[in-house]
RNA sequence: GCGAGAGUAGUGUAGUGGUUAUCACUGGAGCUUCCCAAGCUCUAAACCCGGGUUCGAAUCCCGGCUCUCGCACCA
């Protein structure tokens, strides 16, 4: 097995993520996290939105079903709708568009395509056949309401945002720079999903949209100033402080605020050092929307994979909706009217996941896996462990565990099998402390508490336990052994 | 979507027309001289779905679904 196939065979077998649907065969392209996943992913997103508010964002939840109008503004419905083009003799499936592009024609139906293909003779590119099929093919998927209404189920969540934009300024008191965000589902029916959670037909994404005044610099103060691997699109990869970078010219500068920003919540999740990069998009890779785009990458088992992409949006996006929906998105700022521009840092909720396991999975040299999870976004911060269970050390568990949930939840209790079984399940689900109750517990209230990554273990005082103070995110057992 | 390969307990697997369907790990109950998956006993759990061929199909054929690899796709 490779090291990616161990890994997603401990995520199976412990329960990060599952199939979806699996009693009927599975469907391709959606995946469910399984019940540690679920608190993998919550940790990951409590890290997001920390993040974010530290930075003063604001919140929406907006629908997952869109209308198509809003599509037509966005530019999607265009640039997502294509007509492909299929070779009858070999299968091969083409963009019609870009086999007709030389003829200087381009269709508009899918029964023109096929036709003007036919009509011009034009080769199959693989097999030289010149009979064709088309048909429409979408990323979106496209419903209906029962009045005929087209939907479809949003890309990005990001249209939602730009679509409330005047609402989210006012409530925000008319004041820009403005950060908005949004947790959701975003949808693409990807021809071919593979690699488990690298590529879904339904994913989870954190997007955030922060409007800003183009003129001038809107957020001074990076928060970090990172040293982070940078890869342009023209130049020599570096490894820089972003200040320095913006200083180089390789970015403006409230672009790498945001680059800041997500590696900010990239180290927060322990993806941190070699295994992260920004990579500048190629001119042609660039998105119909962007200006610009750096994809936080990271290393997953040797191959480079886009977990955060932090586009230069320009004010396509508003200029669009104002267009086509007549109202005014304008700003008025010191006289001074204009039309906001965005900066959009988008997380891949799902990669990022991912991402965690395969950079935390290890193996000690009797074989046994361990994931080096961070402390603070391991489903459980601490397991409490009776050596015997009986002679008192139960009950003695018992109550410190009953005792530790009400303040932190992530605590648990694990009674069977030997000693050694249990900090082995506890390593390979990533639990990063197991306090031990033995003998001597029962006659001066100390324990150990064994450290995941080195075994390692320390005598410490139960009434220490219990004192610790729990803060939002973070893992309170990480006190105990420092 | 195309081409090739593959789908057997939760996981990894054995099984080339007739087996009570193999083994290991995991899970559960217990014993145990008890701090790193020890040992012992017991136990739970599977042939992807639908058709066909056959006296008989996990096994052969067809279709679907899923997975892997390559190609294509990835706004």
């Amino acid at each position: 097995m490779t090291k990616v196939e161990e890994i997603i065979e401990l995520a199976k077998r412990r329960g990060f993520f599952w199939q979806a649907f699996s009693i009927y065969g599975g469907q391709s392209g959606f995946l469910n996290y399984a019940p540690l996943g679920v608190l993998l992913k919550d940790n990951v997103i409590g890290i997001w939105k920390r993040n974010l508010l530290r930075h003063g964002a604001i919140f929406l939840d907006s629908p997952n079903v869109t209308p198509e109008e809003v599509f037509k503004a966005s530019g999607h419905l265009d640039r997502f709708s294509d007509i492909a083009a299929r070779c009858r003799k070999c299968g091969n499936k083409f963009k019609a568009e870009s086999l007709l592009k030389e003829k200087g024609l381009i269709p508009k139906t899918s029964e023109e395509a096929r036709e003007l293909l036919m009509a011009n003779r034009i080769k199959c590119p693989v097999c030289g056949s010149v009979q064709w099929d088309s048909y429409d093919f979408n990323v979106m998927f496209k419903i209906q309401t029962v009045d005929g209404s087209n939907l479809y189920l949003r890309p990005e969540t990001a249209q939602g945002i730009f679509t409330d934009f005047k609402l989210l300024l006012n409530f925000n008191r008319g004041k820009l720079p403005m950060i908005t965000a949004q947790l959701g589902k975003g949808f693409r029916n990807e021809i071919s999903p593979r690699q488990g959670l690298i590529r879904m037909r339904e994913f989870n994404m954190g997007e955030v949209e922060a409007f800003l005044d183009s003129n001038r610099v809107n957020f001074p103060v990076f928060p970090s100033d990172n040293m982070i691997r940078l890869v342009p699109n023209s130049s020599e990869e570096t490894d820089l402080k972003l200040s320095e970078a913006v200083k180089n010219s390789m970015m403006g500068h409230d672009h790498a605020f945001f680059m800041d920003v997500a590696v900010d919540v990239l180290k927060d999740v322990g993806l941190t050092g070699s295994s992260v990069r920004l990579r500048q998009h190629r001119k042609e890779e660039l998105a119909h929307y962007a200006n610009d785009c750096w994809d936080a990458e990271a290393d997953i088992d040797g191959e480079w994979i886009e977990v955060i992409g932090i586009a230069d949006r320009g004010n396509y996006d508003l200029t669009r909706h104002q267009q086509f929906s007549g109202e005014n998105l304008e700003v008025t700022d010191d006289g001074r009217s204009f039309t906001p521009s965005v900066i959009e840092p988008a997380f891949g909720i799902d990669r990022i996941c991912f991402a965690i396991l395969v950079n935390s999975y290890r193996k000690r040299e009797n074989g046994y896996k361990y994931l080096s999870l961070h402390p603070d976004i391991a489903p459980y911060h601490c397991v409490f462990l009776p050596l015997q269970n009986k002679d008192g050390l139960d009950a003695l568990a018992e109550s410190i565990f009953s005792e530790m949930k009400k303040r932190d939840p992530r605590v648990g209790i694990d009674q069977s099998g030997s000693i050694g079984k249990r900090y082995a399940r506890q390593d390979e689900i990533g639990t990063p402390f197991c306090v031990t109750i033995d003998y001597q517990s029962l006659e001066d209230r100390t324990v150990t508490i064994r450290e995941r990554d080195s075994t390692g273990q320390k005598r410490i005082r139960i009434d220490d336990i219990l004192a610790l103070t729990v803060e939002e995110g973070k893992n309170p057992f990480s006190a105990l052994y420092s």
